[in-house]
DNA sequence: TATGAATGAGACTTCATTCAT
DNA sequence: GATGAATGAAGTCTCATTCAT
């Protein structure tokens, strides 16, 4: 589950984050490309209905007809963009992971130079800023963890390219640590400031920002046990 | 939804806890008091069929016939004990919340007298060994996140229990902090362990040694960062 | 296909049919078996129902739901009794086998005395009866030959019955023929007469009667080529 | 339905047969007469990719779609041929008949001059052959039986026009017996000769064989019964 | 004319829940 | 009370056909 190796290139920290971006590469799970502006515009009209189905309702209690509605596209249209509702939800999770490489690919260049510190408070502003920009990320796929595993993959794979990028920078900034001791801290670090991020969201805004510092406190005190 | 007081008295820990343990009131969710040992006993192999079913199909795919056949029990039976499926799920959210409560019961003199870094040490050590037993805990709720209001709190209680608990031996120890900076911690400790101790189960079992030690290694250092 | 044996014994003809009549044993297809009378009341009306409909349009253009309203079951009762469309026509195939076994029962013993020609003149009054009394017989799996091959088990097994007991009676009459032949002319002998009265059934009421006459005009002067 | 009438002359044969056969007339349920080179190439592609999917998978589950992607013809231009789903099977029905008429034509010189029982032994091979090498014929046609009653007067057509050239035959050489003798040997002959070919055709190959040989023995002694 | 994306009625099937026995 | 057959609303998905480009 996690690539263990030693590297000493920065740029490989890009080229990890590359993988499973797929930029380019034909989306799996559709039944045909969209190569028309309408068609596409229809696609993304689907998926931002969806969206707000599945985080309001919940995956399991939206119908494809609803969405179909809500998207003002006929049943008939959507699955031939879609072969059937499970694909809708793994559409809705790669634009979600290729946003979220959108992100982390603009700050590539700033993250690379920066000391481990920095770099984290850093992620943890992006990832919270993610987060609010997009609050279904975690909350649909919750709903389906353990019942569709091609699913998985893709939520792994977006926290694998985190914690890669971590690993990365550990193994830079101190190769005196054992590889093992990479991957631990960075799936830590990861995994938790996922979830506190996350469930901040739904805190009122006062208690919100605080846990938003408790992550950072959290993080970098962790960091610090290991590198201070 | 955080109960915000200063209280120096251990036994108030247990009255919180109380709360939602629901010792000796009528159950909520129950359409009938079985007070017949025959009716309990159903009531129990209900719901440990549909605690097997829920995790390994999901709380959706998982029909009431399927658990009645499974539990061995009249469907019209099922529904005399349960007025729907959600009551089912409800119930073994009680239970879980039972075990879980009975699981810090036994350690509750023990965890009292504790300054509070063992205290968060072994809370870990309990927590993940009750993940290791109850492994649908986290599992089924998370399917059913968002769409279920009445298990939300149920969920939550849980963990609020976890975090009262700490608040108040914060609170002891540390009276010089802020109620709010307790809250946050507490909060912040409880569901990264959580969070980490249940990812870990699905980690092979070197890496999820190592993820036990390190959550215990993010909590100190937390906490410390505020108590050293 | 064809079950090559010598046999000298009468009894054994009313065995073969018994193969699969299958009296008493667990009806295929059936999700469950209905006990009470209601029920098994409920299973015929929607057979019969299906009957007059898959003739009338097919088997592909009527619904199930039209079946359901015919005979005024809801369709949920429709698919306790039967797993999906195509088991209905496979319990439809299986009573007119059954149907059809009981015709040749009841004149067992007055045929396995008969000479061959009288045999088989009286083998044609009785199909041609069952045709007339069973129109859907042919008309229906005609259409799904091809594309269900639970159903062809079961309409080839209703000729095999005839033809075995041909084959029977051919061995004990003129054992001096080879068994080949013996399979031979049964074969031809019930298909040829089978399909000619199928088709007199759509015949103008005069034609009809003549074809009857010409098949046993065929069927004998067929006979008496190997015999005379 | 059966042209009853006294015939003498040899070339009524083919007339009666070119009825059907529409040499020169325009092709019914086709929506426009191809013209160009181009377009009947594409119509012959799709009816032949038309015959292999509705013998592999049946009329009903065979999509339009799926012809006209297996025919490499786009959706639009099939439905510029073909009305409907349906004219394409009736055109596939007229493109056997025309096939099967030219089968016989071919021979009519032979046929016509030969005495009955030669000619119906030779038109069982040529039967036998034309199956053999058209194994969609009554596949295909079997299916849609009672529910298109365009295509049932093109399939009858096909043995109709067998029958006529056989009530010719008889009624030249057998002009004792009654007209109504003369059609009801035709049909008898026709659709046994017919049924038993086709059954043979899933037979394996020696018993096939034996099968052809039987029809032979079946027409020939039932003829004799006639005219001996 | 040629194309193929778009359409939506309607098919099959499921399953939580009820209620007559 | 106990049972389990009965119910039907509602869900997912298909595919013959059209029509704008």
């Amino acid at each position: 589950m996690f690539v263990k190796q030693n590297v000493s290139n920065t740029h490989l920290c890009l080229e990890v984050i590359d993988i499973m971006a797929g930029s380019g590469s034909k989306t799996p799970g559709m039944r045909r490309q969209p190569r028309q502006a309408r068609s596409q515009e229809r696609v993304n009209q689907i998926l931002d209905v969806a969206e707000e189905l599945f985080i309001r309702q919940g995956y399991t209690a939206t119908t494809t007809n609803a969405i179909a509605v809500g998207a003002k596209v006929p049943i008939g249209s959507l699955y031939q963009f879609f072969p059937d509702k499970a694909a809708i939800l793994q559409a809705l999770a790669l634009r979600y992971t290729e946003q979220f490489h959108q992100c982390f690919t603009e700050l590539a260049t700033e993250l690379a130079s920066l000391p481990l510190a920095p770099y984290v408070e850093r992620m943890i502003e992006v990832t919270d800023q993610f987060f609010r920009e997009h609050p279904g990320y975690h909350a649909i796929f919750m709903e389906v963890q353990g019942t569709m595993p091609e699913l998985e993959q893709l939520d792994e794979a977006a926290d694998a390219q985190l914690i890669q990028a971590i690993v990365l920078s550990l193994s830079q900034h101190y190769p005196e640590l054992d590889p093992q001791d990479h991957q631990a801290i960075a799936f830590v670090l990861v995994k938790a400031i996922g979830t506190l991020l996350w469930l901040s969201l739904s805190q009122e805004a006062t208690f919100q920002q605080r846990l938003v510092a408790e992550t950072k406190r959290l993080a970098l005190n962790y960091l610090q046990s290991y590198l201070g």
